[in-house]
RNA sequence: CGGUGAGUAGCGCAGCCUGGUAGCGCACCUGCCUUGGGAGCAGGGGGUCGCUGGUUCGAUUCCAGUCUCACCGACCA
């Protein structure tokens, strides 16, 4: 390709509205245009790259015998009224009537579609296991849309979907798809982890989300550093404390706290450390149930893991007024002891051996001390509902450590079970002619996202470090000076030949100062760079600039090419 | 949707407080010059100042409304 009749709008500046790092250098290297809020141009730069993740995806995907199809980006209400998504699915739904005031809607995922397909094809167990994918833009009318192609609300997402004749079956299905994934984030030379999530309004009984570690994640995951377990935050097991204390035995006394509200003010105030305290929170739902959850003084509450465990489908802290219609007492000041109303109370596993505590007293400006369980309150239960944090015991082995991490979500895998094929009567015969429910799965990868990751994860103060795989060319000729026909003709025979070995290069031939071009290709992400310029080129030499570490190897004219397709081969070289 | 901030040339910004029809840098066009890290000189093109209404002789500037965009929360590939 040459540059000169090449489309890469490049800028110096960055525009004023692009706050995380992969968003401004698209921008810069003029790779996407803005066209609205969430919704990009791909400019042939981010196209390119945007391509060549697909088609990583596309031959793994074959791979591990997904079959690609495309289904379209419209959708009939009708559908989504039989899932019961029509109602549940929210604003986020791009609904819309047609001429005929039919109703439709913009596909924020293909679940309906899929099964629909399904359920009118597949019929005999004899058709199973099968899986079927597609690359396929999605619209998702997010509320905030943010960090270009990171958050959009038009985006290209690579989905499949698997069918299997029972819940083992599709557990296979979904290693599969899982192992696939782990084949793709490498292949890009990602630096990522699969992380066991929860499964969201997708819904399903078990799921994994593959993270790009990045500061700027939206998400906090936690892997172990001694076995195999991690988990997005969200989900992840706080270990198990054995540590039962002896019963309290000291007199429960209470104890004026004047305006002491926070924990660290309350344990300071009494001289103890916060882990001698528990904490009181009221969360309530959109239907009105109410909870009392208690957590260690120095522990955080995870509203998802307490959620999920209530079986609630939503969950809010409760305002200042609910609270002090469940307790009777003011913020600050919360406890079991003594609750104006009889609300279910849930006490973190931790609690359980936990004695001789400070609690609120449910009035304000006390506390009681050496509160005990049993003989000073009751609770409905104990469960985990504390957040993780970075030091703490793996759940699943002996000796790990939790590590902590930032990440962004790029793939996300589900156990669907049988939800939507139940939804949709998606049945097929069994050996023994007997009609049975479908099993289902279905496996997501971010596409932009996964390129907006990976340069999130790899730049610099000079632009984009694409890994190659994914690097919209893997390397570029620069002749220094255009003017000299020495410098053009050496410059454009490594560009031909590369081209004959079937590398992806760019020949920047543009009548520019050479500090110009150099930024340029710094700034877009050229892997490997040649530079042919008139003194090298009177010894004979050319050099070749490694984008990644800024190594800079001279080279003899007539090697530089075998040696560059060289370094694209083992750069791009994976384990199989 | 709630909170915060911003809309002036393709991009980055100034001007507005104290009304008099707009300016700087980059980019773009022409010429000269220059060619190993975003050169220099000279000339030039480009803006209904987000939109609507009000106040005023006169509004980018003051007032009201409205739209859009970005950031922080819930959602998610």
């Amino acid at each position: 390709m040459l540059y000169s009749r090449y489309f890469i709008p490049t800028t110096k500046e960055t525009p004023s509205d692009a706050e995380v790092v992969s968003h401004q250098l698209m921008l810069r290297a003029g790779m996407i245009r803005k066209l609205a809020s969430g919704i990009y141009n791909y400019l042939p730069l981010g196209l390119r790259s945007i391509r060549k993740f697909e088609n990583i995806v596309r031959e793994e995907m074959n791979k591990a015998d997904a079959i690609e199809m495309l289904m379209p980006n419209v959708q009939p209400a009708e559908l989504w009224e039989e899932s019961g998504r029509w109602a549940f699915y929210g604003k986020e739904l791009l609904r819309f009537k047609d001429r005929k005031e039919a109703e439709f809607c913009m596909g924020p995922t293909h679940e309906e579609v899929i099964t629909d397909m399904v359920r009118r094809e597949i019929k005999s167990y004899r058709q199973m296991p099968v899986n079927f994918y597609q690359v396929q833009t999605k619209f998702r009318d997010e509320i905030r849309p943010r960090f270009g192609l990171m958050r959009g609300r038009e985006f290209i997402m690579k989905d499949a979907y698997s069918f299997d004749v029972d819940s083992s079956a599709a557990d296979l299905s979904y290693d599969k798809m899982y192992n696939a994934y782990m084949r793709i984030f490498e292949r890009c030379g990602l630096n990522f982890r699969a992380v066991e999530a929860d499964t969201g309004s997708i819904g399903g009984s078990s799921s994994h989300e593959f993270m790009v570690l990045a500061d700027s994640g939206e998400d906090a995951i936690v892997s172990c550093d001694s076995c195999r377990y991690a988990a997005n935050v969200e989900k992840a097991e706080s270990p198990l404390f054995t540590d039962k204390s002896e019963a309290g035995s000291e007199p429960l006394q209470k104890v004026a706290t004047p305006d002491m509200k926070a924990i660290v003010d309350v344990a300071g105030f009494l001289n103890l450390s916060t882990d001698k305290t528990v904490k009181a929170l009221v969360y309530a739902s959109e239907k009105g149930d109410f909870v009392l959850a208690l957590l260690r003084g120095d522990h955080e509450l995870n509203e998802l893991k307490l959620k999920n465990y209530l079986g609630w489908e939503d969950i809010q802290m409760a305002t200042e007024e609910q609270i002090l219609a469940c307790t009777g007492s003011p913020v600050g000041f919360l406890g079991p002891i003594g609750l104006k109303q009889d609300i279910t109370v849930v006490a973190d596993r931790v609690v359980r051996g936990m004695s001789n505590f400070v609690v609120g007293a449910n009035e304000k400006d006390q506390h009681y001390i050496n509160a005990n369980i049993g003989r000073d309150f009751e609770l409905s239960s104990y469960a985990d509902i504390r957040s993780v944090e970075a030091g703490d015991a793996c759940p699943r082995c002996a000796s790990g450590k939790l590590e902590m991490w930032r990440g962004i979500e790029v793939g996300h895998v589900f156990k669907l079970g049988t939800k939507y094929s139940k939804a949709l009567n998606a049945t097929y015969l069994d050996a023994n002619g007997k009609e049975q429910i479908i099993f289902m799965g279905c496996y997501g990868i971010g596409i932009g996202r996964t390129v907006a990751a990976a340069i999130e994860q790899n730049h610099d103060e000079n632009g984009i470090i694409l890994p190659v795989a994914i690097a919209p060319f893997q390397c570029s000729v620069v002749a220094v000076n255009t003017k000299d026909s020495g410098v053009m003709a050496a410059a454009e025979e490594i560009y031909l030949n590369l081209e004959k070995l079937g590398c992806e290069v760019l020949f920047d031939d543009r009548d520019e100062r050479p500090g110009v071009k150099f930024k340029d290709n710094d700034l877009i992400g050229i892997p490997y760079r040649i530079v042919v310029g008139s003194k090298g080129l009177a010894e004979g030499k050319v050099e070749v600039k490694v984008r990644s570490t800024g190594e800079v190897i001279s080279l003899a004219l007539e090697e530089v090419t075998q040696a560059v397709k060289s370094m694209i081969d083992a750069a791009l070289a994976h384990k199989e």
